[in-house]
DNA sequence: CAAATCAAAGTAACAATGTTACCGATTTCC
DNA sequence: GGAAATCGGTAACATTGTTACTTTGATTTG
């Protein structure tokens, strides 16, 4: 058992996997960096679930390639790797666990590609603030513009600009570190 | 068994996997496709490889997230998704054999989402036409700007202008459906 | 063979996004 | 209170995306 507290860094890429992580309350983020820092959300890890990269990654003895980050208060179930392999063998519930989070979490992979390719950056801040405000359960969002902006890997003006025009089209208002999702957002 | 011609289409996002491919001579290209039909190449499968998202989709009894095409003309092995998860239980070596599609291809696609994100358009063109030289060992490229375009999800305006830019740097030639890299790419 | 047709590539104009730099306002920390 | 740091606004410019139109070269057709 292992706890940690928001903003935590819990693995850097290239960092080699001996445990892989069970979730069991907070919310895990999984994310990609590029040698200047900027960061790539790839998907959440929610109470219940497991990390696919890490499984892959674990049951193919390698290192790391994303950068795993405490974005809430974290307690998480470390199981070693030989352990995890043994039940894969064991138990076909922990292998279709296994799997299936391997699956899901490959198509939220697919999901950012196609969200970064295909999208414009209105439709894709506007979708990130209405998720952000589903899954705190607030329409209050607490982050700064820079902090948006690195989760999207995008530019801070870039998000600043979008805000502005989101503000004077009445579907959201803008404090300091603060955001309030209008109705009609 | 089966052949495909290349430029055949073999799946479509959202087609039922039954079996598995495994590749025995020419290449699968596996992309992702919106509404509009653009399109987003994610990795080639070559012989002696199987696909990762047609085995985690077939473990898990899923629809395909992604589009299956010949690049080239194509020999490929058939498995069945029962015979497969059989021999998940029964083979370790085809255990691994999966578990390192699964792994490579991901990172192939995490790659991809890199790519996109942190690249410049110049820097992604270069990369990609070294890539196809280097795939079918020649200098010569037989593609259109529209097709190079789709597969980088972008438009052929912009690869037109950026390949134009690359002909004055003296880094290639241009000619109607085809580009000759030259040595200082 | 010449005219018509079509696909590929070139070009221009503008919109959206990325980048850098600078400013002012607010907060934090001595 | 004042220095330093953080946050957000803004301007200017670069890169990339989009649309429309033109030019070029290949192919077909009469």
């Amino acid at each position: 058992l292992i706890t940690a507290t928001a903003g935590q860094g819990l693995i850097r890429m290239g960092q080699p996997i001996t445990v892989v992580p069970l979730v069991l309350s907070g919310t895990l983020k999984v994310s990609r960096e590029n040698e200047e820092g900027q960061e790539l959300l790839l998907y959440y890890v929610r109470p219940g679930e497991g990390c696919a990269m890490t499984f892959s990654c674990g049951l193919m003895a390698q290192v790391s390639l994303v950068k795993g980050t405490a974005e809430e208060d974290l307690l998480i179930l470390c199981v070693a790797v030989a352990a995890m392999e043994e039940w894969m063998q064991k138990y076909s519930s922990w292998k279709r666990f296994v799997m299936s989070t391997i699956v899901n979490e490959f198509m939220d992979v697919i999901k950012s590609v196609d969200e970064v390719t295909f999208k414009k950056m209105d439709e894709r801040l506007t979708y990130y603030l209405k998720e952000r405000s589903r899954l705190s359960g607030s329409s209050l969002i607490n982050l700064t513009h820079q902090q948006i902006a690195d989760e999207m890997g995008t530019n801070r003006v870039v998000v600043s600009r979008l805000l502005k025009k989101l503000e004077t089209e009445k579907r959201l208002l803008l404090y300091r570190n603060q955001i309030k999702l209008l109705k009609d957002l």
